[in-house]
DNA sequence: TCTGGGGTCCTAGGACCC
DNA sequence: TCTGGGGTCCTAGGACCC
């Protein structure tokens, strides 16, 4: 999908049709621009530059903050759609999918073109925004072919013409290769694909070990990997939520009411989606930048905020008090280790009761938004209706 | 004015097992 | 006595994707 979380927003919102709009973070100072609508590209806006940036280049553009339940939402319509015209679909971000239709296209069109044309149609007049699709032999070919024409593109690399499309294409165009990679192949003097599927396996193999290979046939364009159709959920590897702060935090009394946070989310997106996990991650980013991340394996799983919180709060206390100095700019929680959960027996009847209470109180939270009701140390600054809304649900007294 | 938030995969080293 | 050769699991950190 093109510019696809603003193209929902322009879609939702009949005022920012035909404006620069912004999809970004929470502040204007630290949050940088997700995506950034097609009125907004001629002004050098890109995902990723910082939102002060993007507002100095076009001070008119209209900063919307991101709404990613209502992308999900669309992503996956528009998923269930392609899967009408081949089992084989493969999500491979929220708004890009393959599609193997080699077996099935013929059902329904002639062409693969026109199975693409008549998808990009759907899409358009279901949710008033466009796609671009690639057509190609392989996986490689295909996600290349697709940026050719964006917006609203489609283009077919035929067979006769991988080389000639490959020659000049700079290495890291491909999938796979970024700075790093770029970097340390421009030093070999390898700038383009073309030259890359020509350069010695040899000596790509001694530079960059097992994917040196991989590299030279990326250059070709030969990918064999197939098209993998995967229910979402069991390939869930890690969940988390990462935030950075409006101002860098020196009190650890700050820092744990914010890891409450995020735990609390991580569990309540965790047994959501029927996960439980078994390693817990804390990341760090400091004032200066620098960053620290552990992680720390249970011999239990964990779907409940609370204990992701005390787990990641170990980890924090084990890290040495260098934060104290340099303060922490963003901090993040995850879980890993995942596995679905089913009927654990409950052997204890302390657990049975807070996992009932834990129930009933995701319940509210689903019903009437998320931290309806919160435990009482997650209350930040501003936040001042939170004291007198505090109800003793733990009988911690805390 | 530098750089968010969601992820995946790979590698290397250490601890530990038989 | 200080050691081979097979393996697994865990952790830190880097590179990459959108």
């Amino acid at each position: 999908m093109d510019a696809f979380f603003a193209s929902v927003e322009q879609s939702a919102n009949p005022l920012l049709r035909g404006k620069p709009v912004l999809v970004g973070g929470h502040s204007l100072t630290r949050g940088v621009v997700t995506t950034a609508s097609y009125e907004a590209r001629p002004y050098g806006i890109k995902a990723g530059m910082s939102l002060g940036e993007a507002r100095r280049l076009c001070p008119h553009a209209i900063i919307v903050p991101a709404d990613s339940g209502k992308y999900v939402e669309t992503s996956q319509v528009i998923f269930s759609k392609l899967r009408q015209y081949t089992p084989l679909v493969e999500v491979f971000s929220i708004d890009e999918a393959f599609l193997d239709v080699t077996a099935t296209f013929r059902h329904f069109f002639k062409t693969p073109e026109d199975l693409a044309l008549h998808l990009k149609s759907w899409v358009t007049k279901q949710f008033r925004i466009t796609m671009s699709v690639g057509i190609a032999s392989n996986k490689l070919l295909a996600k290349l072919a697709s940026d050719v024409r964006k917006p609203n593109g489609l283009f077919r690399i035929h067979h006769e013409r991988i080389s000639s499309f490959l020659e000049k294409l700079p290495v890291e165009t491909l999938c796979g290769i970024g700075p790093s990679l770029k970097e340390h192949l421009h030093g070999m003097g390898v700038r383009t694909c073309g030259e890359l599927g020509r350069f010695s396996e040899h000596l790509l193999f001694e530079r960059f070990g097992v994917i040196g290979p991989v590299l030279k046939n990326m250059g070709m364009g030969i990918d064999h990997a197939p098209v993998m159709p995967a229910d979402a959920p069991d390939i869930t590897k890690s969940m988390g939520h990462s935030y950075t702060l409006l101002e860098d935090i020196f009190e650890l009394r700050d820092v744990k009411k914010y890891l409450l946070w995020l735990a609390e989310r991580v569990g309540r997106r965790l047994r959501r989606e029927n996960f439980r996990g078994c390693v817990v991650h804390l990341w760090i980013r400091y004032g200066d930048r620098s960053s620290f991340v552990r992680q720390r394996a249970c011999h239990y799983d964990l779907d409940d905020g609370q204990d992701i919180y005390h787990e990641a709060l170990k980890i924090f206390g084990g890290s040495g008090s260098v934060w104290k100095e340099k303060g922490v700019r963003a901090l993040g929680v995850s879980v890993s280790g995942l596995r679905q959960s089913g009927h654990e027996l409950w052997l204890l009847e302390e657990y049975e009761k807070h996992r009932r209470l834990r129930k009933s109180l995701d319940a509210i939270n689903d019903r009437f938004g998320e931290f309806t009701v919160k435990p009482a140390s997650i209350n930040f600054k501003g936040d001042d209706k939170a004291e007198s809304d505090v109800i003793d649900l733990f009988g911690s007294g805390k």
